[in-house]
RNA sequence: GGGGGAGUGUCCGAGUGGUUAAAGGAGAUGCGCUGUAAACGCAUUGGCUCUGCCUACGCAGGUUCGAAUCCUGCCUCCCCCA
């Protein structure tokens, strides 16, 4: 038991849950996510990860792919309304969502539902559950109370989205919902919906969001902070080096569910590295991954790995010169004018030696072969298909 | 329905007829330093066939030698009143 809530910041109500656990028969723990971008990223994990500790405890998860609620927008911890995804965004996502989320979940044990299934309901009984809430009641949550003293606007839909949510859960007669710390609002008024539907509430745990790469603001995909679970091994290692050490408690805690090893926190940040990686990519892959990264970032080398890049295309007029911004440009998704002030700035490499700041046209003879590495970490091996 | 206000580069945000590719900040990128941490320093940050040319300040026209800055219409958004 006591290992169930471990990390929770909130479980309400009080002592609730305990009850319910005493009981014998297991509960329905519930989760949702809305499909809205590609990717689950290890912010989402710490949520999945508490959804699968209730799941080897031997209780009922259930994951609803919120397809319908996605077209809504969650307001959570929103300063702004959201960007509504396309009925083929949602799409795409929920299907990866739920092979992401299997990485964690066991798929045979989970039930997984899409909210769209109760959710695109009659006109009559979507009448009926609005009239289950009053107007105050919505914009009591803190999101909306900022944005009101901030002259900020809420969209009606934005409304509806509690509404929603605490539908899902009289659609699955859940005994516990799940969600981050910025979800309490949705997953508190969950309680009030099912309690109007005749049903007994559900209890609520809430868990930190995870602070992103930056160390600053919660992970995000939109931010740019984040560290995907699909993300390559190298990636996934070389991201979780450059979060700011104070982050790096937090990860251990919430990833790994243990505390910082003392010792240097290079050499811990190098665990964690390993540990996660490993954990989505298998055995193996955490001590590859670092030592990838030691040849790359720390010995300033190559990886044995880089993708190769045909020069010809990028042949002057006499054939025999390559024009270098093009080839850069080209090769590593920059306009020429990028490529050229890179060269300026001494960022651009073959074979580890800098190219000269005013070098613009290279003979293309001395190209082929090499290694063309732009900054620290862009690599291409360049090739001629002429030759 | 009435009234008021706003739309500027990745973002925020100056600029209200003339060195304005557009202040300042953030972010990002490059170099240095280094543990791809933090902190710090310098630089860059529209595009291109690059001593020049083109495009750009919501969209379309107009006034002017000259406009992001003035006028007209349109679009979008916000606020207030009803």
């Amino acid at each position: 038991m006591s290992d169930l809530t471990r990390n929770a910041v909130d479980v309400l109500p009080e002592g609730r849950l305990a009850e319910q656990l005493e009981g014998d028969k297991p509960l329905r723990v519930k989760l949702g996510i809305d499909p809205t971008t590609a990717d689950i990223h290890l912010g989402h994990t710490v949520v999945l990860e508490k959804l699968a500790e209730f799941q080897r405890a031997g209780h009922q998860v259930v994951l609803i792919v919120g397809d319908f609620t996605a077209q809504v927008g969650d307001p959570s911890g929103r300063s702004a309304t959201r960007p509504v995804p396309t009925p083929e965004e949602i799409e795409a996502n929920a299907a990866t969502y739920q092979e992401q989320a299997f990485k964690i979940l066991d798929r045979e044990k989970t039930e997984v539902r899409r909210n769209s299934e109760w959710l695109r309901m009659e006109p009559e009984a979507l009448l009926g559950l609005l009239a289950q809430t009053t107007v105050a009641r919505l914009l009591e949550r803190d999101d909306f109370q900022k944005r009101m003293a901030a002259a900020q606007p809420i969209a009606a839909l934005e409304l509806l989205y509690p509404l929603l949510q605490g539908y899902d859960s009289v659609a699955v007669e859940a005994d516990l919902e799940l969600g981050g710390t910025d979800q309490k609002f949705n997953l508190l008024f969950g309680r009030d919906v099912q309690g109007a539907y005749g049903q007994k509430p559900q209890s609520v745990m809430t868990m930190p969001i995870l602070v992103g790469t930056d160390g600053v603001q919660k992970m995000s995909k939109s931010l740019g902070n984040y560290v995907g679970v699909t993300d390559p091994p190298e990636e996934m290692f070389g991201k979780l080096m450059s979060i700011p050490d104070e982050a790096m408690a937090e990860y251990y805690r919430l990833l790994l569910g243990s505390e910082q090893p003392e010792g240097p926190p290079n050499e811990a940040k190098r665990e964690l590295g390993r540990r996660i990686v490993a954990r989505f990519h298998g055995e193996g892959a955490g001590a590859a991954a670092e030592e990838h990264f030691n040849r790359v970032f720390v010995q300033r080398g190559v990886p044995d790995e880089i993708p190769s890049w045909d020069i010809d295309p990028y042949a002057g007029s006499e054939r025999e010169i390559i024009l270098l911004p093009k080839l850069i440009g080209s090769g590593f998704e920059l306009s020429s004018s990028e490529a050229r002030r890179l060269i300026q700035q001494g960022g651009v490499k073959l074979d580890g030696e800098t190219v000269a700041s005013d070098t613009l046209e290279i003979p293309r003879g001395e190209l082929a072969g090499k290694v063309l590495q732009v900054g620290k970490r862009r690599f291409l091996s360049l090739f001629d298909s002429a030759a």
